[in-house]
RNA sequence: UCCCGAGUAGCUCAAUCGGCAGAGCGGGUGGCUGUUAACCACUAGGUUGUAGGUUCGAGUCCUACCUCGGGAGCCA
């Protein structure tokens, strides 16, 4: 194997670069039609695939027959000149000189035909080296990037967050246990509290981290494992926080647009509906997401949360994310800050992408007085002694301050067009998969 | 936890009213110098999820269980 390090080594994406030379490329066998004296090999090394064409009279006996016995997704290297060719998928082909196995393949599990999603979920680990995989992974690292350089370059700092938490934070979800030496632990649902903390010492700050959640969900929007990003800011509203929340996902989207339209080619996205998501996102209020469902025959009760299809119905109206803001006080977490306008609202907002993607963005702004956090904690029953660190930050120079969360399988399911969420992390956790 | 649905060849699926378990892909053999999920011919490949029941006869009908998928609730 140690033959086949090249610290030089020449990617398929990049090939445009070497037309009419004679270079040498390393990866693996896609596919290949062998047509008697003629064979086409296609060879993927992780940043795109090219056709190598073979003729019989070109090559040695030996090297002909290499590619008549190699097997789907064998090691490969290739060395031949390229070409111009539009008869060839990408443009550019390579007439083939020399050709090595480097690692012949057993009989690959995925083949060039359909299969079902369990089955490809339990090759996972195989699954990646498909067309329509990688395009997502790399969408979502774009997505990543993206986010990270929001943050960065707006002077945040980035803070991580805790796994092991000591109690639940919100007292809403179920948690992952586990023990902590003598006592027990639970995996984080939230950075947030954290960046409440955070915020106060450094003003501007996000966490980006896995998140756990328990909850005994099958459906296509849910992991027990996910990723989320959390900016917290403190001497901000919840105004502010919409604009924070709409300049954050119209930046991602525009940098996905400009890094990614080949991948957006592979997995089919119509880009016209991203095109179309640049501020300002439309804003409004509980009520007014409460009309549009009456007007649309749901069965929506007034002063409750609004459910999966009920979101679809809303998001429907527009072309663009929506932000619904100010819902009952009584439906959302404890440290939402109450509308001093009318205390019976949060000052919280949900952002729902379009499409039917549902909430992708939930935040708000937080209880900044402190016998009012108290009381809150008291209400919803939760042990107060867990909280004291969290009081704290009221009683040593509270300030107003807000925030949100940002699920990154949702956002890339909605970005990518995705059905399902699995697809969007590189080894989705769901409630019946834990392998590979 | 609740509701709905599905388990048949390595994979994707078919099998009429309960009547001989089949096809495509993948594997193997042979053929083909411009293929695009190549094609053509031949070939191997089955405890029909498990356990029971009804029947002359069960992939098909009944009961239970197992596994998985979708959805609800909850949420990002």
């Amino acid at each position: 194997m140690q033959n086949y390090i090249n610290r030089d080594k020449i990617y398929v994406e990049n090939i445009g670069e070497h037309d009419g030379k004679t270079v040498t490329l390393y990866g693996w066998l896609y596919n290949k039609r062998v047509k008697g004296k003629l064979a086409f090999l296609l060879l993927r090394d992780g940043t795109g695939i090219i056709q190598c064409v073979m003729g019989k009279n070109d090559v040695s006996e030996e090297v002909f027959e290499r590619a008549d016995k190699v097997t789907q997704e064998s090691s490969i290297m290739i060395t031949g000149t390229v070409h111009a060719d539009q008869r060839a998928p990408g443009g550019y082909e390579m007439h083939v000189q020399d050709f090595e196995i480097i690692s012949l393949a057993q009989e690959y599990p995925i083949t060039p035909k359909e299969h079902g999603t369990t089955f490809l979920m339990d090759h996972r680990h195989l699954w990646h080296r498909s067309k329509k995989q990688n395009a997502i992974l790399r969408i979502r690292h774009t997505i990543i990037k993206a986010i990270r350089d929001f943050f960065d370059k707006d002077g945040f700092t980035l803070i991580d967050a805790p796994v092991f938490t000591p109690a639940a934070c919100e007292g809403t979800t179920t948690l992952f246990e586990t023990d902590y030496f003598d006592t027990k632990a639970y995996l984080t649902q939230s950075g947030q509290l954290y960046m409440e903390a955070a915020a106060m010492a450094f003003g501007k700050v996000y966490c980006f981290g896995p998140t756990f959640r328990a909850e005994k969900s099958k459906t296509r929007r849910h992991l027990t494992e996910f990723w989320m990003v959390e900016p917290e800011v403190a001497f901000m509203d919840l105004e502010g926080d919409m604009d924070l929340a709409e300049a954050f996902v119209a930046y991602i989207v525009q940098r996905v647009l400009e890094s990614n339209q080949e991948q957006l080619k592979v997995i089919e996205r119509d880009v016209s509906k991203l095109e179309a998501v640049v501020p300002p996102f439309p804003r409004i209020h509980y009520d007014e997401a409460a009309k549009i469902l009456a007007d649309n025959g749901s069965e929506f009760v007034f002063g409750d949360d609004f459910g999966a299809a009920d979101e679809t119905i809303i998001s429907n109206q527009f072309d663009k994310p929506v932000m619904v803001h100010r819902y009952p006080a009584a439906v959302k977490a404890f440290y939402m800050k109450n509308d001093p306008e009318n205390p019976e609202r949060a000052l919280c907002v949900d952002m729902l992408a379009p499409e039917g993607y549902g909430e992708i963005i939930g935040g708000g702004q937080r209880e900044d007085d402190l016998e009012t956090l108290l009381r809150k904690i008291r209400e919803h029953d939760l042990p107060e002694s867990s909280f004291q660190w969290y009081l704290d930050l009221r009683r040593y120079g509270s300030v107003p301050h807000a925030g949100f969360g940002l699920g990154i399988e949702r956002t890339v399911a909605w970005i990518c067009g995705l059905h399902h969420v699995r697809e969007t992390i590189p080894f989705a956790r769901l409630m019946h998969r834990l392998y590979p």
